[in-house]
DNA sequence: GAAAAATCTTGACAACTGTCCAGAGCGTCC
DNA sequence: GGACGCTCTGGACAGTTGTCAAGATTTTTC
């Protein structure tokens, strides 16, 4: 697709400087994040952030939507794929420990920006669409568990979501003290998870 | 007990500070807060907070360590009185959910800083300190349930903990939303939790 | 009551922030 | 070739930040 249009090459632009504010929102987090240290980590100057965006909140609501898409279909293979309660507790888990260590600085981002969203009104719409869309995503583990004949689900979506959501956190946080500490969360967060799940749908 | 010494009113001072500090960080978020706006909460002008701590870092973690002693105990009254695991519950729930709309502030203080400390070490280790006393909390509240006969534990006491902890900071985060929204959090965060916790102790 | 010490105010500093803008560089079209 | 529009740079702005220090004020000590 040689043909790009004028309007392709904006939204390309906006999507590197999203990219490169992902990186360093993820690495310095928010209160410590500026324009200029962004745009340093994009190929442009720091002007060229009001270029393509209004505003700081702009990109950075920007940048959570951008985060939905990589997201919230990362179990679905899984679930798809699983055969047994067994296999898709065990599938998930292994995805889950992964995801903590190889995309950390993205989730870190997540976690940031949510309690963000508590102070910063222009964020709560961006995040709780997000949060509906993991929330789905863990319907979608425990409804395929039930499926398989686990049991019944004895707590809503919602609540699985908060209960699993609340492990991975804790588990962002122990993984932040070092590599050591991340891989013994890593293994950690699987086994608790299992452990949860086990006891949610029976 | 009217002598006090020099060091009881410099301990004092740094306490005032503090509680204007938490104040302020409900309020602003840690990214939004400076030391200006700190001290205009405060009897004091901007220049004290040099005067009684070397730095912003050593406020914030002082602040953090004086939550702790305001919040690790909040249950443990309906812990000892409760005579059924039932009771137990909705003692724990209600307090909850109380807790929830009454002191918002402190609860957003607590994770914001709590996710600031993956970006700023200087606080690991007082999150570390307090997440641990919060976990013996949650501990302490499935232990009596156990004890009352309302089964065994089916998951560790940190996974408890972060189970309970993911549907209260949902709840928070939707609180923000406004007073209504924040009635019907607290609504839902009762059941979410009673729920769970049912499941986890059968 | 004077001297000394502790406490607090005020203003300054350098560094940083988000925002904006004048102009340079560029390719495209008449 | 000249004019035009899009893209990007780099600097300037007003405001904020954490930090510090000189001096005023209060409290303590002798």
């Amino acid at each position: 697709m040689v043909l790009t249009t004028r309007v392709d090459k904006v939204e390309q632009r906006r999507l590197e400087l999203a990219e490169s504010a992902l990186r360093t929102l993820g690495d310095l987090g928010y209160a410590r994040t500026g324009l200029r240290e962004i745009a340093a980590n994009s190929p442009f100057s720091h002007g060229v952030v009001h270029y393509y965006f209004h505003d700081k909140i702009e990109l950075i609501t920007f940048c959570v939507r951008h985060y939905k898409t990589i997201c919230s279909r990362r179990y679905d293979d899984a679930v798809a794929s699983a055969t047994t309660p067994q296999g898709l507790v065990d599938d998930v888990v292994a995805i889950m420990s992964r995801t903590l260590l190889d995309d950390a600085a993205l989730h870190r981002l997540w976690y940031d920006l949510r309690t963000q969203s508590i102070f910063e009104p222009g964020l709560r719409e961006d995040v709780r669409d997000i949060d509906l869309l993991l929330q789905a995503m863990v319907g979608r583990i425990v409804a395929r568990a039930v499926e398989l004949g686990a049991g019944q689900a004895l707590v809503d979506e919602a609540t699985a979501y908060a209960a699993v959501d609340g492990l991975f956190e804790q588990a962002l946080v122990a993984a932040s003290r070092g590599d050591d500490a991340a891989q013994e969360a890593a293994t950690l967060l699987g086994r608790r998870v299992a452990a949860l799940l086990r006891s949610i749908v029976a």
